[in-house]
DNA sequence: AAGTCAAGCAACCGCGGTGAC
DNA sequence: CGTCACCGCGGTTGCTTGACT
């Protein structure tokens, strides 16, 4: 793997773009289309890096681009296509109209992350726990008790967050739509001890309620949620199996949450 | 008016995926 | 199959601006 680097010893300028290099850069993608951004970088005479002009077409200058303030509403679908995916900016921006995953991830890392940090403290339905324990345990019953205990022991200890090592993973046994947002860390526990305890006897038909399963989630880093849903493909697998999966994964969680566009 | 601080945002960086050769 | 260039993503940095003292 090669980085992308400057190979000859031209330098190229940096910082904020001006008023005449975006006119510069427009008009040379409305001539020349889009995509091969070294070519651009070095026939346009912006003296910018490939990477330079492909981020300012793609923020700023691209058609179509909504700048100024975010809605309510787009508020509204950031917080609910975080909670299902997490930092998946570019997937989030897909789905909002006009906005970049750059603006999205700024908006959330000022306006939002503060926010739900609060709120995650107040609802008392995040666990956090060390990955090394994490890792596999969703692969059969055995592992899900091994995990539930875990989460019990936190929620004795009364400490429902706290700063492992950098291997650390989120159980976050959060509920994603409000209706049922005051649903206790404890009752989320025990609708997965529920499904480990039929999965155990062989019946995943009965497991738990709809509203149960759209309750639970797994999360192995703060980027990166697994639905922990019985009635999803790929629920129950190891985690490094689900790497091959995902995409179709998203896309069941998202029709869940009428979130797919298509 | 000047200095300090924090918030917001644009830009940069490092890395991984992918396709062409 | 390996290498390379290109592209895109997510995390981080640092500049700008406004509020406050």
């Amino acid at each position: 793997m090669k980085k992308q680097v400057c190979t000859n010893n031209e330098e190229f300028k940096r910082g904020a773009w001006k008023p005449e290099e975006d006119l510069i850069l427009k008009r040379y993608i409305e001539a020349n289309g889009e995509g091969k951004w070294t070519t651009v970088s070095k026939k346009s005479g912006l003296m910018r890096s490939a990477k330079s002009c492909r981020m300012r077409w793609k923020n700023h200058l691209r058609p179509n681009i909504k700048h100024g303030q975010i809605s309510e509403d787009e508020e509204d679908l950031i917080i609910r296509m975080h909670k299902l995916l997490g930092n998946r900016w570019s997937l989030i921006a897909g789905r909002i109209p006009g906005r970049t995953d750059n603006e999205v991830k700024n908006y959330w890392n000022t306006h939002l992350s503060k926010r739900n940090l609060n709120h995650q403290g107040q609802s008392m339905n995040s666990v956090t726990f060390n990955c090394k324990k994490r890792r596999n345990m969703v692969s059969d019953t055995n592992d899900i008790q091994q995990t539930l205990s875990i989460v019990s022991t936190k929620e004795q200890d009364e400490s429902n967050i706290f700063n492992g090592s950098d291997e650390r993973v989120d159980a976050q046994l959060s509920n994603p739509s409000s209706t049922t947002s005051t649903s206790s860390g404890a009752e989320e526990v025990k609708a997965v001890q529920r499904y480990a305890d039929n999965s155990a006897a062989g019946d995943t038909a009965k497991i738990i309620s709809e509203e149960e399963i759209y309750s639970c989630w797994l999360s192995d880093e703060p980027t990166f949620y697994v639905p922990f849903v019985p009635s999803l493909d790929y629920s129950i697998l190891p985690f490094d199996s689900l790497d091959n999966n995902y995409e179709d994964c998203w896309t069941n969680k998202l029709r869940l949450h009428d979130l797919v566009e298509d």
